[in-house]
DNA sequence: TTTATTTGACCATA
DNA sequence: TATGGTCAAATAAA
């Protein structure tokens, strides 16, 4: 990535920062953040256009991998702002590509697809569910409603994948290697979250490497079956970028109970009525009986509750409001609403939630929008309770 | 007490 | 037979 593209970035991030400094006062001032809008998306979108050219050479460039990461974790409030008006104005998330395979501003989006995966940005047509895990980067085996063919279980023995770094397994149909920067803050050992849960069940050195790859399944394997699994190691060539090799497919979001595909980025209240009025939105919106098909945490549970509290204003009263929260992913709660500090794990089943039940609901609420990881995140508190076998 | 992780042993595959 | 993948007991953490 040459200096340019990484001015540009810089003065982008710079500029949302700003803008989101100035934002309490200038909430108001709807010109003036839409030309701000605009002239930040107008600066990312330059750069990512230079870094696409870059990209379509083939090359992976792990500098720019590691400013993805970098803007992600960075990603500020504003910029879930923007990419939340990109998402439901139907064009591409700020700094994204309808095309690349690279830098996508979202929290999530950091891979760059290695092998046998699908043109996950591309799809104009498809579910939200798969739109909306393709923006936020995540395999196309792990897109609901997207089934692989050629997947097999852990031992299915399909055919042998075109995979040239292991050879050795013969189910190598089903599997997407995906390559994503260590975290630059915090514990860079641990690989990135990806919206699911993991249980590690291996470690093991691997011969002419110098890090060991570690095993992980599904959390939910037992109860739900599900055979997705990952392996996670560390590149010889670059110790900052981990190679990760999915397995499986997700099954546990088949149920209405387990976890699916993580919510889209914040989206601010009105925006979210107009998707529920949306025909192709309300497909994915359970109607009468509300089925809560629960997801694993927000990518930012600080501004999911801030969402929440933004949205008291409008639902009046002294007290906090209920609010309609829609899991653009293909879940839905209804009327949850905002309340206080919720007690230990929810004994509900497959919750077919009703209005009357908005307390617990709430509490149900507070526990997925408090949780601040997706692994042992409160909806495994939650679904402790049913994981009794 | 429950759940997750670690790690040595075992098994399947090339 | 070497190697990678998984199991399961031991241990740690919550």
């Amino acid at each position: 990535m040459d200096i340019e593209t990484i001015t540009l970035i810089t003065q982008g991030c710079k500029m949302a920062k700003d803008l989101e400094a100035t934002l309490p006062n200038m909430a108001t001032q709807h010109e003036y953040l839409l030309n701000s809008c605009n002239e930040i998306i107008s600066v990312f979108i330059r750069a990512k256009e230079r870094i696409n050219s870059k990209a379509q050479m083939g090359v992976y460039d792990p500098i720019a991998s590691g400013v993805a990461e970098w803007l992600s974790s960075s990603q500020t409030p504003a910029m879930h702002l923007l990419q939340a008006q990109h998402l439901l104005a139907g064009g591409p998330a700020p700094g994204s590509s309808s095309t690349s395979r690279n830098i996508v501003f979202d929290p999530k989006v950091k891979g760059v697809l290695m092998q046998d995966d699908q043109d996950l940005e591309g799809g104009a047509g498809g579910t939200l569910a798969e739109v909306v895990a393709a923006r936020r980067g995540f395999p196309a085996n792990m897109v609901p409603e997207v089934a692989d063919a050629t997947t097999s279980g852990p031992r299915g023995g399909g055919a042998s994948s075109s995979s040239s770094q292991r050879p050795r397994r013969r189910d190598g149909a089903g599997t997407r290697v995906v390559r994503e920067p260590a975290p630059q803050m915090g514990n860079t050992e641990i690989p990135p979250e990806d919206g699911f849960t993991w249980r590690k069940y291996g470690q093991k050195a691997i011969l002419h490497s110098r890090f060991p790859r570690s095993y992980f399944r599904c959390t939910h394997q037992k109860l739900y079956k599900c055979p997705a699994k990952k392996q996670v190691q560390r590149l010889d060539t670059d110790p900052n970028t981990f190679e990760i090799t999915y397995r499986g497919d997700h099954t546990c979001h088949l149920s209405s109970t387990a976890p699916s595909v993580p919510p889209p980025p914040l989206l601010l209240h009105n925006q979210l009525i107009a998707a529920q009025q949306d025909a192709t939105l309300l497909h994915h919106i359970s109607a009468a009986t509300s089925t809560v098909n629960l997801t694993p945490a927000p990518p930012s549970s600080v501004l999911m509750t801030q969402w929440l509290s933004m949205d008291i204003g409008t639902g009046g009263g002294g007290q906090r409001a209920t609010s309609n929260i829609i899991d653009l992913a293909g879940a839905s709660i209804t009327n949850a609403a905002a309340a206080g500090p919720s007690g230990s794990g929810l004994p509900f089943g497959r919750a077919h939630i009703n209005v009357e039940e908005q307390p617990r609901v709430a509490d149900m609420a507070d526990a997925m929008f408090n949780s601040g990881s997706s692994s042992n995140n409160s909806m495994d508190l939650i679904f402790s309770s049913m994981d009794n076998k």
